[in-house]
RNA sequence: GUGGGUGUAGCUCAGUUGGCAGAGCACUGGGUUGUGAUCCCAGGUGUCGCGGGUUCAAGUCCCGUCACUCACCCCA
């Protein structure tokens, strides 16, 4: 088969995004670091994995996994899923390398991109990003209140101020089926397309989170969890809470919310951003009781969260907020001639082993157009060589922000302008 | 999966009843042969998303198709 250049040219696949430059991996970043300070740590998981994991984990009746997974056959014939979500491959390995044998809770946090074919729109993409954090094996209402905290600080390192945190609790499996049942008898009553009748029958509690206004206006009087829930669940949402307010973690509760993935139960949460169109959610997350044992592993409950990188970097350009005006590098070279150019190569070299980010005008560009260059990358200080000072021994260092110029020994320049990046 | 909108230069977009393909920004060079961010001058680029059709003539009208985009659904 001979492969050819499409019409227009190669584009990236459908739905996803690229960043260039600091923007992204800075938000991502600073989006986790609370979870470092908290003591998770780092796990690096596949990228895809066994298809089962995620029927079994998600859950077969969600979207996620009935409409929206990259499932297909490798050369061995097994059939395997591009994750569409963190937690059911953290909860994995966690069982398969025996980590919940050790010191409870296991706290781990991870990174990078996931995957679901949905049709892309503002906010919502095939390839997503998202950070996230698990705290398994130990059912504890402070925990919860930790995983929330941590997030909630990333937001705020990032310097969001337009969001807010929901949260309610879906109550345990003590309480949870009557509910249900109760729900779905108010369900059926009222009047809703085929559609959203089938979503009824296979998961009732999603059909409360409806946006549709004529839906909307017949839950009125719906039935709802926070009602119901058993005497446990209960006090560990109203634990929950109290930490909240004690580490001064603002929220507002929603017990409309319900969560796209069926392993939920007592504490669930969503970050919201209202500055984002129709996909305002920011990240979300929650307590789940069974998906340990669901899986093949011990009975325990565990807590988290996942954020998304792309709806928090949209968010913060929304708000002007997160970017740091650091130029790409800190000094720029400007060469006037060969001889020049070949001194300047050594001193750039130099700078960059003593840590300074230096780049210089490449390719024999007039003056001009080098110092051009050198007010485009950003730097602080450009380092002009000719002829003249080549002869004098000299070269000048020129602070780019007030335009004043002085000339350096070219001897030890390099040690001279750290000190001038030190004092500036 | 469903519905609406939009596809013209690297970017943002104009383009009239069908009649030579345009502007601003950006980029490169020069004015100023040793000085950027201001100013002036000059320069270049287009499969007008793609494929058909109508016409002497299509960026413009018709059909199809693809992409992007917004909303529903769903979700980070």
């Amino acid at each position: 088969m001979s492969a050819s250049v499409p019409p227009g040219g190669f584009a990236a696949p459908k739905g996803i995004p690229e960043y260039v430059g600091p923007e992204f991996t800075t938000v991502r970043d600073t989006l986790i670091r609370e979870a470092d300070r908290a003591g998770y740590a780092h796990i690096e998981l596949p990228v895809f994995e066994d298809t089962a994991l995620y029927a079994r984990g998600v859950g077969e009746s969600t979207d996620v996994v009935s409409k929206e997974m990259y499932s297909f056959d490798d050369r061995g014939g097994r059939s395997v899923t591009l994750r569409p979500e963190g937690t059911a491959g953290v909860v994995r390995s966690v069982i398969e390398h025996g980590l919940d044998k050790g010191g409870l809770p296991v706290k781990l946090r991870y990174d990078g991109p996931f995957f679901r074919y949905e049709r892309p729109q503002a906010g919502r993409f095939r390839q997503l990003q998202q950070v996230g954090v698990e705290a398994i094996g130990v059912d504890d209402p402070a925990l919860d209140a930790e995983v929330l905290a941590v997030a909630d600080a990333g937001f705020r390192a990032l310097g969001l101020r337009g969001y807010r945190l929901e949260i309610t609790s879906l109550g345990d499996a003590t309480t949870r089926p009557q509910y249900r049942t109760e729900l779905t008898r108010f369900l059926e009553k009222l009047d809703l397309d085929e559609a959203t009748r089938e979503r009824a029958r296979i998961n009732p509690l999603r059909v409360l989170d409806d946006k549709r206004p004529e839906v909307r206006a017949q839950l009125d009087g719906a039935p709802l969890m926070v009602d119901h829930l058993s005497d446990e669940a209960a006090a560990h949402h109203a634990a929950v809470k109290r930490h909240l307010d004690d580490l001064g973690v603002a929220y507002v509760e929603n017990p409309w919310m319900v969560r796209g993935l069926d392993y939920y139960t007592k504490t669930t949460f969503e970050f919201v951003h209202d500055g984002l169109g129709s996909q305002s959610g920011i990240g979300g997350g929650g307590r789940y009781d069974g998906l340990m044992a669901e899986l093949g592993g011990q009975a325990l409950s565990g807590v988290g969260f996942g954020l998304g990188v792309d709806r928090t970097l949209l968010a913060c350009r929304v708000e002007e907020a997160g970017h740091d005006a650091a130029g790409r590098v800190e000094v720029f070279g400007v060469p006037l001639g060969d001889a020049a150019k070949d001194r300047l190569v050594g001193i750039v070299g130099a700078l960059r082993r003593a840590g300074i980010r230096a780049d210089l005008a490449y390719g024999n560009r007039g003056l001009k157009g080098a110092m051009k260059a050198a007010d485009r990358s950003g730097a602080r200080f450009a380092l002009v060589l000719g002829d003249r000072d080549l002869e004098a021994g000299e070269i000048q260092l020129k602070d780019l922000a007030d335009g004043s110029q002085a000339a350096i020994a070219l001897d030890g320049a390099a040690a001279a302008v750290d000190r001038a990046l030190q004092d500036g």
